[in-house]
RNA sequence: CGGGGCAUAGCGCAGUCUGGUAGCGCAUCUGCUUUGGGAGCAGAGGGUCGCAGGUUCAAAUCCUGCUGCCCCGACCA
């Protein structure tokens, strides 16, 4: 992408309603632009990233066996009186009327939905297990939205939800989600914690939140130290292992970790001063098993082998990756501006042109940013008519992961200079070496 | 939902107390000079002062009502 073709407004100050790093850096970083409160439109470069997000999570959620479907926005308010909670979800559900007064919904989950779905069309036991997700905006209207899209009050949420015959089954499913959340953390370079967690109005009795440490992070926890140095399933782990998933699930919750709700002071105490991590943190995902809650008074049931009908077990597993991408710039950004892993970088590569209209190094930037664009990297080539301390501005701002400096300095002797932004090392090279070793892994 | 605050040009702000026809920095546009960490000079454009009433010869400024937004707390992917 150049530069000069792009729509990337960045803010030189910061707008004053942003308090915490990552509102302010998307805010200047042109990624998104508030629209209310807790409603946000996502521009151009903050579309990029949410995109890749979403393409890790789905990547994850389809390796572990999950199929995606896309349902809507809008509900009816009779799907939800179905199932009891039209009235207890209480006013974070946003309740409208369509132009007949039918009573609608602007969805803030989709137990509901999936469960109608799901009841229509699966009658045996021989059709299950089965995991059903989607990627959609939700909303809920927050009393207090804040902290940019860390809550909003319309979000892009991951839901999957679970059918299985017995709990057995279920909580095979909730392992799978438990196994593809800690690998779909660990890709976005992010150290995802599952935390013992209250199950609030989804309901159920088996749940985790994953959480980020984070000193900006909205929920107090606890847990063991050990849990940062865990190694996360390779991309190899067999989903369809029931004892091995069921060995990684236990591995990962053999310590102590709790959410300040669950959180038991006796028993975190007890391990060495040196283990405890009293901390603030940032829930990125929430897993739930809550049996037969919805397809009870639903009515999803399917016929066992004896021909007799159950109502399934089922399970509901959520990742916000609109909250994501500030999260992630939570856990990574310094003075100068955001740090993107790898993995979500809008751009991998960044080339700074820095004398622009100089015939050498338009020269050199041009061939450049082609050989880039045809070994298919993510490169943005900033071909503006600037001074170089604004065109480095820029870049750290929007926090490309490498940035190519080509100046007459270098060209002098045939260099260009690499700089990394994550640590701000530097090095001289040629062109062909720079291209060589920024397409090495992609 | 309780408590506090803010609303003036794209962004950040001054002007409001003490009423007199709106200003600063950055950004934008034009020209020239510059070019390795947010350039300099000269010129230009851009605002029904959140909305609606009221007081007054005159309202950004005073009064009343409304709306929007932010912060702290209680609740939440």
């Amino acid at each position: 992408m150049r530069l000069s073709r792009f729509f990337l407004p960045i803010l030189r100050e910061t707008p004053k309603e942003a308090e915490i790093a990552s509102h302010r850096l998307m805010l200047r970083a042109g990624m998104m632009r508030q629209e209310a409160a807790g409603i946000y439109a996502f521009l151009p470069l903050g579309l990029i990233v949410l995109n890749k997000i979403c393409d890790i999570v789905r990547q994850e959620q389809n390796r572990s066996g999950a199929i995606e479907l896309l349902m809507p926005t809008i509900q009816p308010a009779d799907l939800w009186r179905e199932s009891g909670r039209y009235d207890a979800y209480g006013k974070e559900m946003l309740r409208i009327k369509d132009r007949h007064e039918r009573d609608m919904l602007y969805g803030p989950t989709n137990e509901e939905m999936i469960t109608e779905i799901f009841r229509a069309y699966v009658r045996s036991y021989k059709d299950i297990p089965l995991n059903l997700y989607h990627i959609q905006w939700k909303f809920r209207d927050e009393v207090r939205p804040r902290f940019g899209v860390m809550r909003g009050r319309e979000f892009l949420m991951k839901d999957a939800y679970s059918f299985d015959v017995d709990q057995a089954g279920a909580r095979h499913s909730y392992n799978k989600m438990f196994v593809a959340y800690l690998r779909t953390f660990a890709r976005m370079g992010l150290k995802a914690i599952p935390m013992v967690a209250e199950t609030g109005p989804i309901g159920g009795n088996l749940s985790h939140e994953f959480i980020i440490l984070a000193s900006t992070g909205e929920s107090e926890v606890y847990c063991h130290k050990d849990y940062l140095d865990f190694a996360v399933p390779d991309a190899n782990v067999d989903f369809d292992d029931i004892a091995g998933l069921q060995g990684i699930v236990d591995k990962w919750t053999s310590l102590y970790a709790a959410t300040s709700e669950k959180h038991e002071a006796s028993t975190f105490e007890k391990l060495s001063a040196d283990k405890q991590v009293s901390a603030r943190g940032i829930e990125v995902g929430h897993i739930f098993y809550f049996g037969t809650k919805y397809s009870e008074p639903m009515k999803a049931v399917v016929a066992g082998p004896d021909g007799a009908e159950k109502p399934v077990h089922m399970g509901s597993y959520g990742i916000g990756p609109s909250r994501l991408v500030a999260a992630i710039i939570e856990a990574s950004h310094d003075e100068a501006g955001i740090i993107w892993p790898d993995a979500v970088a809008p751009f991998k590569v960044a080339i700074l042109n820095l004398k622009q209209g100089d015939g050498a190094t338009d020269g050199a930037c041009e061939k450049l940013y082609e050989a880039f664009r045809t070994r298919g990297i993510d490169v943005l080539y900033d071909d503006l008519d600037q001074r170089p301390g604004s065109k480095f501005a820029t870049a750290d701002l929007i926090g490309v992961p490498w940035q190519i400096l080509v100046g007459p300095k270098g060209l002098a002797s045939g260099q260009i200079e690499v700089k990394k932004r994550s640590d701000g090392s530097r090095e001289m090279m040629n062109p062909e070496d720079a291209v060589m070793r920024l397409s090495a892994n992609p």
